[in-house]
DNA sequence: TTGAAAGCGCTAACAC
DNA sequence: GTGTTAGCGCTTTCAA
């Protein structure tokens, strides 16, 4: 069994509260007696408690991170990344990172977040793929609890997010797709329940009609994120469509499921059509051809997102609440060239 | 401030132990004082306190798992798959995932394998990545503290894991090659320092062997498991001996880098060399040209792995202490047809 | 059927 | 400087 305080006290023959100030440096421990307590803890392997101390202090030194998961193959590499950043960022500061996977918008996932604000589990947490009036974040405004979402949703009122500017990125690309000529631009997005969705297609409504490019409706089909979902809607969007010369889709992933789709239907990515990605995962600059896509620094705001939750939870107010991040264009063989 | 027993004993009238029997669903309190207790547990909002109760059990109900990260770019989707194994049969338990990120090898990691046999932390722990001689097992085992490896390691005691047979692996992809009629096989080995290379290293001596093919060391090239060091090993490997007409990485992600660069030197994969990689990762299925591979079950390997850990926590001896998963061939285009 | 009391291991206010 | 005491919120003997 561990040693504790009252193992040391009992050993030297002081009381528990003596041996506790030792250990925490207090100065107004004799430094012989602190020398002799320090002695003992080591001769023990002492090591306090954390749960002891936790119920003590009144909080968990320990953030959240509810994952959403989907089914066995779920492996998309920005969950790796993002959790890299968060965690180093945490480990930095001295905090344990709690990560529990649940399905989106399930009976579990309500349940954990139900349990976070429960006292003693963590104390904050970061959410991550918002949806529309997100109902994640309502909970967790309602209960005061602290947070920090990656991504923003509409509610009404004030919380702190990080996020991308998705808008301005699919802006960049649209306009790199027009600026070489292309006029029928169709795109695959994301899940439409998903906040950034919204944002990305936004972005390109907005630059197609900067453009004075037409959109239709047919243009636009919606893939579940993964490489499957990407190559059976690039299927769909050309049965629909044959006209489109260049399709955008909403991840990097999508994109290269797209791209096997086409190759696989005898066309040239690059030449006949041209494909981009959203995100830059580290695969996309080594798929054949290399992806155009807009690059995410997710490690970087896994940090980030992770410094600002940690001030809000030790009472300090982050100097900058909302932090919204311009993706950087990457052009790659995918987009090919002009084909004015 | 949330509810606690105290609250409600008080509201109630009657003593802190009734409500805390009554909400624990013990048969000796009266059905009616019982319902008065869970309506005014309701009306509170009353969440038992974990860590209280946790000081009370000795015991966290939460399960660890130090995850080697590296650099920034770190975004290895084997991660996200096996995350959400563990975590999902963690959650499935009422078991909680604690996630710490590291560098391996690195003081921090040592630090925190130190904390984790300190009480209070976590009640077992998930290790991955398994080196020769493994430190951290040896840690885990002198302090006789629950694990589980994803992995096996060469120390004097019998330790419960899971693990593919890497030898067996390399054993099909080889062979496959071989019946192919290459005779000259490279291999892009993953980071000697890590057990699982060692297998796969062996298992392709051993199969190259048993078709009586030679083995040159200038055939054999380490990478660190990333797409550029992929690139840039077979690089290396094809300047060092052109001759070469087949290349097996030991991971997918390499073998995206290697194709990549190959491709770029003008070479056509599946047709002028062959190319072959290890994991089959989502996305091996989509690049081009598809990837030959062998077929890892990363989410049910996590599962069972914590499954196994979930055993041993509980003082049940998992009725297999040692899984050996071999990995299934698949068979795509970069390994191209007969060169007979 | 219910309550009083002890204790999990630690910290902190207060007294000596 | 050091010890006494109380208390964090819960569970669990043991009495009543």
């Amino acid at each position: 069994m561990a040693a504790t305080l009252k193992d040391i006290a009992s050993k030297l023959g002081i009381s528990i509260t003596t041996v506790s100030r030792g250990l925490a440096g207090y100065d107004d421990v004799a430094a012989e007696t602190r020398q002799r307590i320090l002695e003992t803890a080591a001769a023990l392997g002492y090591q306090p408690n954390l749960i002891a101390r936790r119920l003590q202090k009144q909080r968990t030194d320990t953030l959240g991170f509810i994952m959403p998961t989907f089914g066995p193959r779920f492996s998309d590499p920005f969950f790796s990344e993002f959790i890299a950043g968060i965690g180093n960022e945490a480990a930095e500061h001295e905090y344990d990172l709690l990560v529990s996977t649940h399905a989106p918008e399930s009976e579990e996932e309500k349940q954990a977040y139900a349990r976070a604000t429960q006292r003693g589990w963590v104390d904050g947490l970061i959410v991550i793929r918002t949806r529309e009036n997100d109902s994640r974040i309502l909970h967790l405004h309602e209960h005061d609890f602290p947070f920090v979402v990656f991504g923003r949703t509409d509610v009404p009122f004030e919380y702190p997010y990080v996020d991308e500017d998705g808008v301005a990125g699919m802006q960049l690309l649209v306009q790199h797709l027009a600026d070489l000529g292309h006029r029928r631009i169709g795109f695959i997005m994301p899940p439409a329940g998903l906040m950034f969705s919204q944002y990305r297609l936004q972005g390109y409504y907005d630059t197609m009609a900067a453009n004075n490019l037409p959109v239709i409706p047919e243009w636009i089909v919606e893939g579940d994120l993964t490489q499957r979902s990407g190559a059976e809607a690039v299927k769909r969007l050309l049965a629909a469509t044959p006209q489109v010369t260049a399709v955008i889709c909403g991840n990097d992933l999508m994109a290269m499921g797209a791209i096997n789709q086409i190759q696989q239907d005898g066309k040239t990515v690059g030449v006949d059509i041209a494909v981009a990605g959203f995100d830059d995962i580290p695969s996309s600059a080594y798929v054949n051809p290399p992806l155009t896509t807009l690059h995410q620094p997710i490690y970087e705001i896994g940090r980030q997102t992770c410094a600002m939750l940690i001030d809000i939870v030790n009472g300090r107010t982050p100097e900058n609440q909302h932090a919204l991040l311009t993706p950087t264009l990457i052009v790659r063989a995918s987009s090919g060239s002009s084909i004015l």
